[in-house]
RNA sequence: GCCCGAGUGGUGGAAUUGGUAGACACGUUGGACUUAAAAUCCAAUGGGCAUUGCGCCCGUGCGGGUUCAAGUCCCGCCUCGGGUACCA
């Protein structure tokens, strides 16, 4: 009978199931170890082979962190919420849930015929309401959550309520919509309809007038993630901008924590990316250009006169906010940073150095939090302040920050004087002890934050508005402003160079002031020579003036009708108009022209820009077409500038020198970017800051098969459910379609009402709600009173291993580090990243098999005859192809068409082209995995998907290896069996040989799979079985432990062959063998050996002996002579154990 | 355009830190066993020149460089794959 793997992967499969050998509870006396696989969508066309392979490299880890004595937590569930099933249910009247519940059966079995080692009784999927629940309850949280950006975490809606109730919302700081200010007072006078629609504007989930990608053939909105090229990324139908009212979670609160915890996970450098991109950084500036004239008024803001400055149309030197800084009280006849004077400066200065050259423990540790802006204010360190050397000090705050080390003790009369003088100086003088800041540094670097902040409510005027930027913008009064001029009141140290400062913008216009930019080259300012805005920008009807109204309106309608596709196929036909309306360049105080054009987007930035056409193609590209002047304010080093006039395309200008820039000429770029920062700070017009590219999540879809949102509708607010009401199930309804009036189905529902009659929303989630948070349930799965216990989760933490397929990495893989983040905030979860190790399987692309038929007949042609015919390749099922030769005869019945095909042979055969494509149904290349299962086993299969190549890498599926893992598994059988299936292991002690390559595969198989290289290890394991072999080895001490080592390549042919040597099952938690270094020793080496690098023979030497022999040895080797002869020996390398190498010459 | 990643025999791939390029497997060819096939086993298999044993030359996408030594490091290209895009 030999290798009976039917048999023997029936039988284990099923004493798995009854012994529930996998199944998992916390065991504090052991570490635990989380596997997980990406949620599969259980789709109705089954498994293909690339589906398993991730699930097969995670299974083999799995079992090998059970060998090695972790308690695994190894979980399978299903996203069951999709489009298909919809899709399927519009078309034949099915339910969903139907099609789902079949679609999930038939996955279960393919899965569980692979042996893999899920703990089943943990299974979760999306769409069963005790699951679905928490998905609703956590929504709700995030209904119920603001953000806090003073604590940069998100905090309950409720304190933001009172902080309304008592002071209003001028001293908060939230990531949100913009909200007009308003007092305690207002707040207390307004509806609780007007509170509600604020509170909107704060809460985490939220509802908004959206521009949404909507898909009218899916009837749906759709995710940017959704969207390729224009068109929905299931089924490939138009997508069309539209504007819609749509929940959406406010996930752009969480980009810059999203982003720091990349340096914190173990993702692949090109995931990180991927996830950078998305989020999409960029340090720059935001500046505002004065207009020439104002703009007209919002027509619907008419009752409230525009706040012009009475300056504006006079001379353009004067510059808009230059009066009216947040100078609070600080105007001194010195500037600040004269903060002593030269004498004494001259007197300090080396102690100060010297300071900074060997800082306490506590001012190191301090120091690194500070610096470079990482909390949002300038620190420097070591200042000295009238006679005062400080330990750090923020200037623009005027506070200094002191650490009491055990010397204070002593001094504390001193102290008391000191801060006295630092106060009369203007300063206050916070103070923490030593221990505090070695043992909770980040309360400490939490309250300097908050001391900060609050000082800066103090200080500046209480009243911003919608006018007035929300950002106190500095003037230059920062020592910075003068390290360029060469002055020496500040340390030249470069301590404190680099770091934008951090300011979120508003996207606002703040139309009495002029157009608001976001620049990252605020560097080529002086290159500025007209400005664009968007075709939605609010500013534009208010700024062109009547003799452009016409051609400018028409073209804003224009543009703005025009569909995303239109818009991206015309990317390279540049369209705009003038408006008119002229701002004034700050730096040149030249008129430089305002226009409308379509290249510049709505929704990134401030809608606006500054255009420099020497330096951005597109700016160029617009310049060039109507005409505008180009000057160029980059220059290479070395170079010299030429005529702009004359360049054909844009310069890049990321390096070089200014040149035509005022008092930046002359600087690199960087140094150039950092000053014009300083200069549009101190002119009060503007302040480094940081964009992100990451929108809001949109959370709703107009679709039936989705979780209900736990939201009713009073006065036409949104409210959440009472908790105890969840799960909000699913209703059912007629038909699966929008209403007549274009209302989601679940506007079909009956009753779909609270119980105190109030209508419940009528949208649904998407598909990510569900799978965002599901490796959090799977740590307690049966929980009815919470997501999970707070013992789970501190036991089972994040996930280790998280394997799936890159697809996910711009969508579920920031979804779910947000939704893990914000429960994070909440306490909930204990670990603020949810996956601390991703790996992503590559795809297994299809192998097409190609006949070619002579163009026009019924005659086919053999592959290398074909060049002699006009022929045409047609895909052939891969079913009916062994070793690229075609069965005929099968052809022939394949298809009607084909019934009378002839065939044009070489040697006898029919021989089939191939190529390398997408696996696909009309590809005829879909391989399942059912077949080779049936005619290999699992273990074959197992061990073949790993073989192909490396996990990560993408690969051609191709059956014809599989022969080949096959043999090995029979060679192996033949160790343990003889041809009459009579075990032949015997007791005798095994020789030196069988165990050096027992050894030598334990250390190699437990490198590999430590290294997740799983190809390379079965290869070991082949070389091993063949040396065995040649050794005739069937002695237990070499193939009991070979049996342990397969168990989690080869599961099933494991547990068979552990049990015949008379072992009680399962071998799945016995302990993996350990290799001994000793059984590797080697008393000699065969050295490669050299001359000039190029190797000529071999030479066996002991492994001890000295350098100066092995040289000897070399040399003096009868083979060396012919490469010697007549040269001389220059030099002669010797790496033990490694190489010799002998350079003649 | 920009940002990643990859190019090694007929094929999948190996070479973990710069140290014997092509492990392992498929395929192919020849042979053994067999009435025959399957299965199994043995041998050869990067290219070229030589084959009387030797042997020698060339070879990791291309062109340079560093080094005693480069698939591996550096510079400049080419090709393919992926991501992303009027992102200021």
């Amino acid at each position: 009978m030999g290798y009976d793997f039917g048999r023997i992967e029936k039988h284990w499969q099923k004493y798995w199931a009854e012994n529930k050998t996998f199944k998992v509870e916390i065991d504090h006396r052991k570490p635990k170890y989380y596997v997980l696989d990406m949620f599969p969508y259980p789709s109705g066309a089954g498994l293909h082979v690339g589906h398993p392979l991730g699930y097969i490299a995670s299974d083999i880890y799995a079992r090998y962190k059970r060998h090695r004595g972790f308690n695994v937590l190894h979980p399978m569930g299903f996203d069951a919420y999709g489009l298909p099933a919809e899709q399927y249910a519009i078309q034949t009247g099915t339910h969903p849930e139907i099609t789902t519940e079949k679609n999930i059966r038939r996955y279960r079995e393919q899965l569980d015929k692979i042996g893999f080692s899920f703990d089943w009784d943990r299974e979760v999927r999306t769409s069963d309401p005790d699951y679905y629940k928490w998905t609703q309850w956590t929504f709700i949280q995030l209904f119920k959550s603001w953000y806090n950006k003073k604590t940069d975490k998100a905090e309950p809606i409720d304190v933001l309520v009172s902080r309304f109730e008592t002071e209003g919302n001028a001293g908060i700081e939230a990531a949100c919509d913009p909200v007009e200010p308003f007092t305690a007072e207002d707040w207390n006078s307004f509806s609780e309809k007007q509170q509600q629609e604020i509170l909107l504007h704060y809460r985490l989930a939220y509802l908004s007038d959206t521009m949404v990608n909507w898909c009218p053939a899916l009837g749906t909105v759709l995710a940017n993630d959704e969207v390729k090229d224009g068109l929905s990324e299931r089924g490939g139908y138009p997508v069309e901008k539209k504007l819609m009212k749509q929940w959406s979670l406010r996930i752009t609160a969480y980009a810059q924590r999203l982003l720091d915890g990349l340096d914190k996970v173990d993702f692949s450098d090109s995931l990180k990316e991927i996830q950078r991109n998305w989020i999409g950084r960029s340090e720059g500036a935001s500046l505002v250009f004065r207009l020439k004239t104002p703009p007209q008024p919002f027509r619907q803001l008419t009752e409230r006169e525009p706040d012009t400055p009475q300056n504006l149309g006079e001379t353009p030197k004067v510059l808009p906010l230059a009066g009216r800084e947040d100078s609070g009280g600080l105007e001194k006849d010195t500037p600040r940073f004269y903060n002593t004077d030269a004498k004494t400066w001259n007197a300090l200065k080396e102690n100060v150095k010297e300071l900074r050259r060997s800082p306490t423990e506590a001012e190191k540790l301090l120091w690194e939090r500070l610096r470079n802006n990482k909390i949002g204010y300038h620190i420097r360190r070591q200042h000295i302040i009238d006679s005062f050397i400080v330990d750090f000090v923020c200037i623009r705050k005027m506070t200094v920050i002191e650490i009491d080390g055990k010397i204070h003790d002593f001094r504390k009369e001193d102290d008391k004087n000191r801060t006295q003088v630092l106060e009369e100086n203007g300063f206050t003088v916070i103070r923490f002890k030593n221990e505090e800041v070695l043992e909770k540094i980040d309360n400490v670097v939490r309250r300097i934050k908050d001391y900060l902040d609050k000082k800066v409510l103090e200080e500046t005027s209480p009243q911003p508005s919608v006018e007035t930027p929300p950002h106190p913008s500095p003037k230059g009064r920062e020592p910075d402003a003068l390290r360029d001029s060469g002055e020496t009141q500040v340390l030249p140290l470069g301590e404190d160079l680099g770091g934008v400062e951090k300011r979120t913008s508003r996207h606002t216009c703040n139309d009495s002031e002029g157009i608001e930019v976001f620049t990252t080259r605020p560097d080529t300012l002086f290159g500025a020579t007209f400005m664009v805005l968007a075709p939605e920008h609010e500013l534009v009807e208010r700024i062109v003036t009547p003799d452009r109204k016409a051609k400018v309106t028409e073209y804003v309608d224009r543009a703005k009708n025009r569909s995303e596709r239109e818009r991206m196929t015309e990317v390279k036909k540049v369209s705009g108009e003038f408006t008119g309306a002229y701002a004034i360049n700050p730096l040149t105080n030249t008129e430089i022209p305002v226009w409308v054009a379509d290249y510049v987007l709505s929704g990134y930035g401030t809608g606006a820009i500054m255009a420099v056409p020497a330096h951005d193609s597109r700016d160029f590209a617009f310049a060039r077409h109507f005409n505008l002047p180009i000057v160029q304010v980059v220059s290479r080093v070395g170079e010299t500038p030429s005529d702009p006039s004359a360049w054909e395309t844009s310069y890049d200008s990321k390096e070089g020198v200014m040149i035509n820039s005022g008092f930046i000429t002359g600087l690199s770029v960087k140094d150039a970017v950092r000053a014009t920062i300083r200069k549009i700070e101190e002119m009060g017009i503007g302040y480094g800051t940081v964009n992100y590219r990451l929108r809001d999540a949109i959370f709703s879809r107009q679709r039936y098969w989705g979780e209900p949102f736990p939201i009713y509708y009073k006065d036409g607010m949104p409210y959440p459910l009472d908790e105890n009401e969840l799960p909000l199930k699913l209703p059912r309804v007629d038909k699966y379609l929008p209403t007549e009036t274009g209302d989601p189905p679940l506007a079909r529902a009956k009753n779909w009402v609270t119980s105190e009659g109030y209508p419940l929303e009528i949208n649904t989630m998407p598909g990510f709600a569900g799978s965002s948070g599901y490796y959090l349930r799977y740590m307690d799965p049966h929980n009815n009173d919470a997501y999970f216990s707070k013992e789970a989760n501190e036991y089972w933490r994040s996930v280790d291993l998280y394997l799936g397929g890159d697809e996910h990495a711009a969508g579920h893989l920031i979804y779910a580090r947000f939704w893990n983040k914000f429960l994070f905030d909440l306490g909930l979860v204990c670990e603020d990243e949810p996956f601390l190790k991703l790996i992503n399987q590559g795809k297994i692309q299809g192998r097409s098999s190609l006949v070619y038929r002579v163009q026009g007949t019924d005659r086919f042609v053999s592959y290398n005859l074909r060049k002699k015919y006009k022929t045409q390749a047609l895909h052939v099922d891969i079913g009916l192809v062994d070793n690229d030769v075609l069965d005929v005869e099968g052809f022939k019945n394949w298809m009607p068409e084909f019934k009378n095909a002839e065939f044009i042979l070489e040697e006898g055969k029919y021989i089939c082209g191939y190529e390398i494509e997408k696996m696909s149904k009309s590809k005829h290349n879909v391989q399942n995995p059912d077949e080779l299962i049936e005619k290999y086993g699992a273990d074959t299969l197992r061990l073949y998907e790993m073989f192909l190549g490396p996990l990560e890498q993408d690969k051609p599926w191709d059956t014809n290896g599989i022969e080949g893992v096959f043999r090995f598994l029979k060679k192996v059988w033949r160790l343990y069996f003889n041809e009459n299936d009579d075990l032949i292991v015997t007791g005798e002690k095994p020789g030196n040989d069988e165990l050096k390559v027992l050894h030598k595969t334990i250390k190699k198989i437990t490198g590999d799979i430590e290294r997740f290289s799983f190809n390379t290890g079965v290869s070991a394991f082949m070389i091993c079985a063949n040396e065995l072999t040649n050794l005739n080895c069937h002695k237990r001490g070499i193939l009991e432990p070979l049996a342990v080592l397969l168990s989690p390549y080869t599961p099933h042919f494991a547990e068979e062959l552990w049990k015949a040597l008379g072992n009680p099952p399962s071998v799945s938690t016995v302990s993996f063998p350990d290799y001994d270094e000793k059984y590797l020793k080697e008393d000699t080496f065969e050295y490669p050996v050299s001359f000039n690098g190029k190797m000529r023979f071999k030479l066996s030497l002991p492994v001890d002996m000295p350098k100066e022999e092995i040289e000897k040895a070399a040399v003096e080797a009868s083979e060396a002579q012919k490469w010697i002869e007549g040269k001389t020996i220059r030099k002669i390398i010797v790496v033990p154990k490694r190489i010799i190498n002998v350079v003649v010459g």
